[in-house]
RNA sequence: GGUCCGUUCGUCUAGGGGUUAGGACACGUCCCUUUCACGGAUGAAACACGGGUUCGAUUCCCGUACGGACUACCA
């Protein structure tokens, strides 16, 4: 196989991306970059019933955030547009005929209710109905019922599906890159629908059609498919084609207890599970989005790529030219990965402190002068996971403090440290340089010649400042907040503590 | 139920016939810091079970258990 690699990403338009969706998405990427080879994405959007409005464009638009747009497909363009499945309905029905003129496949008749009758039937009986070589016979299809009777019903246009006609007995096997050797009999395969009878192809038929068509060399996709992949492979031998080299993921894991992740355990996670947000146009329910809860792009690939995949280095953080360049699918794991939202968070955190601080303080401080966001965004950076938090924290940091800690107070504020901010009341407006070594200075000399311990007060001076115990560097902020601002917290502190701890 | 897939610390995982079974997240402790956060150090924490094969198995094979996916004219 040393043709060009070209791999796809073909989700269908039913609603937002999910975010396992977004991992496949990316390691057909990942895979695509690192091989030279080209990376298409398909819509199929075969489900009439389905189909979500906006749902496309979600995907075109979460892709692009992330950085992982298609080179070939809708959106793109490419020699093999149309890249949606809807808009090649014409091409399927020529592949099933083939399949039904030389006998691989053939015409079904029967009902939803009919069917539905027969799984009841057998259900009842503690077995599975199958559409297969053992009850074919006895249903209605064109090789149970005689050519008139085929030919009558068509002519009535009842309406019918094309259903491939699995063999009885054989084996189909195929090397997956992820799970190695796997085979299944196909007297466990059913005879799968092909054409549905509103005339769109199923999943099972475009999918081979369009991957062999669009010269696909590697189907990369979610272990979902596994069952159904070996149905593929016969297809690809009924056609006479050469079957892709496929790849199935494991898949993605609630956090707790087991079971695919969906969107019910983002909302009980408080999670996102989606890559942007998105509203349902049909209720309006609002899913958050990794976007939107303040993930950075690179830190949601980064963390994406980590489950079910590992380079097998003790490296963790990698850009995205640095996955393409340590990806393979080789190194793809084959057990599920349970979804761990602290680790997306630490992600986040390892990628927001090495943002740059005045790229920051633009995008979430926009009403700041540059130099004050600048110096907001390097004093407030360590402590959040999201940028947004920044806004926050300043906006909190600007404002008079309404409430002083009261364990603090209870326990720090005697005689001493009442004196030690009167000291300091009295000094600080005499600080000549307005800097954080300055005013370090000024306090050092004058609790100094007081003979109060700078332990005894700094505490207590920030709550009088901030009202919080705990905090960012005092004498950045003091800094910050400006000689005059600090004069009147520390004069409204030393008026206000008496009363509040007697 | 049937078919298929899987199983190393709580989680993501490295490893692979002989290792003190390694790292990361989370957690504990300590250091740094006037505080918190960051950072650093350190600790607790895993090969599902039973049989083989073998001098030796967490690693290979087979079972069992458990878990999952699929089982639509959905993808």
């Amino acid at each position: 196989m040393s043709q060009k690699v070209r791999v796809r990403f073909a989700p269908s338009p039913t609603g937002p991306l999910h975010i396992g969706g977004v991992r496949t998405a990316l390691y057909n990427y990942l895979f695509a970059r690192k091989t030279g080879g080209t990376f298409i994405l398909r819509i199929e959007d075969t489900d009439q019933a389905r189909f979500v409005p906006g749902a496309e464009q979600y995907i075109l638009d979460s892709l692009a955030w992330l950085g992982i747009s298609p080179d070939e497909g809708v959106g793109a363009d490419g020699p093999h547009s149309p890249y949606r499945q809807s808009e090649r309905k014409a091409l399927y029905k020529q592949y099933a005929d083939q399949l039904l003129r030389e006998g691989k496949a053939y015409i079904a008749f029967d009902s939803f209710e009919e069917l539905e009758a027969m799984r009841t039937l057998y259900e009842s009986k503690g077995s599975a109905f199958q559409y297969n070589a053992l009850t074919r016979v006895k249903l209605r299809n064109s090789l149970a019922l005689s050519k008139a009777e085929v030919d009558a019903l068509l002519a009535s246009e009842t309406p019918y599906v094309i259903r491939l006609k699995v063999p009885a007995k054989g084996e189909i096997r195929f090397q997956d890159s992820v799970r190695d050797w796997v085979h299944v009999h196909t007297s466990s395969m059913d005879d799968k629908v092909l054409m549905k009878s509103d005339g769109m192809p199923t999943y099972h038929l475009a999918n081979v059609v369009d991957d062999h068509i669009m010269e696909i060399t590697h189907v990369i996709r979610g272990e979902e498919w596994l069952p159904s992949a070996p149905l593929h492979i016969l297809l690809y031998q009924s056609f006479g084609w050469q079957a892709p080299q496929f790849a199935h993921l494991p898949l993605l894991l609630k956090p707790e207890g087991n079971g695919k992740l969906s969107k019910r355990d983002a909302d009980l996670g408080g999670f996102p599970v989606f890559p942007m947000e998105w509203t349902d146009p049909q209720s309006s329910v609002i899913s958050k989005g990794f976007k939107q809860e303040g993930y950075l792009p690179a830190a949601t690939l980064n963390f994406l790529a980590f489950l079910g995949w590992n380079p097998g280095t003790e490296q963790e953080l990698f850009s995205l030219d640095e996955l393409v360049d340590a990806f393979s699918l080789e190194r793809i794991n084959k057990a599920g990965a349970k979804f761990d939202v602290n680790k997306a968070k630490w992600f986040n955190q390892q990628y927001l402190k090495q943002s740059d601080s005045k790229e920051l303080a633009q995008v979430y401080l926009p009403n700041l002068p540059a130099k004050d966001a600048d110096a907001f965004v390097q004093l407030f950076l360590d402590r959040v996971t999201f940028p947004q938090e920044l806004g926050q924290l300043v906006h909190e940091f600007s404002q008079k403090p309404h409430a002083y800690d009261e364990v603090v107070l209870a326990t720090k504020w005697n005689l001493e440290a009442q004196k030690g901010l009167q000291v300091l009341a009295a000094s600080l407006p005499t600080c000549s340089t307005w800097d954080a070594d300055g005013i370090k200075h000024t306090i050092h000399v004058a609790l100094e010649e007081a003979g109060i311990k700078m332990g005894k007060v700094m505490q207590m001076l920030r709550v009088a400042l901030s009202g919080n115990g705990a905090g960012p560097d005092l004498m950045i902020s003091m800094q910050l907040w400006g000689k005059d601002e600090v004069n009147e917290r520390i004069n409204a502190a030393l008026s206000v503590f008496p009363k509040l701890v007697s």
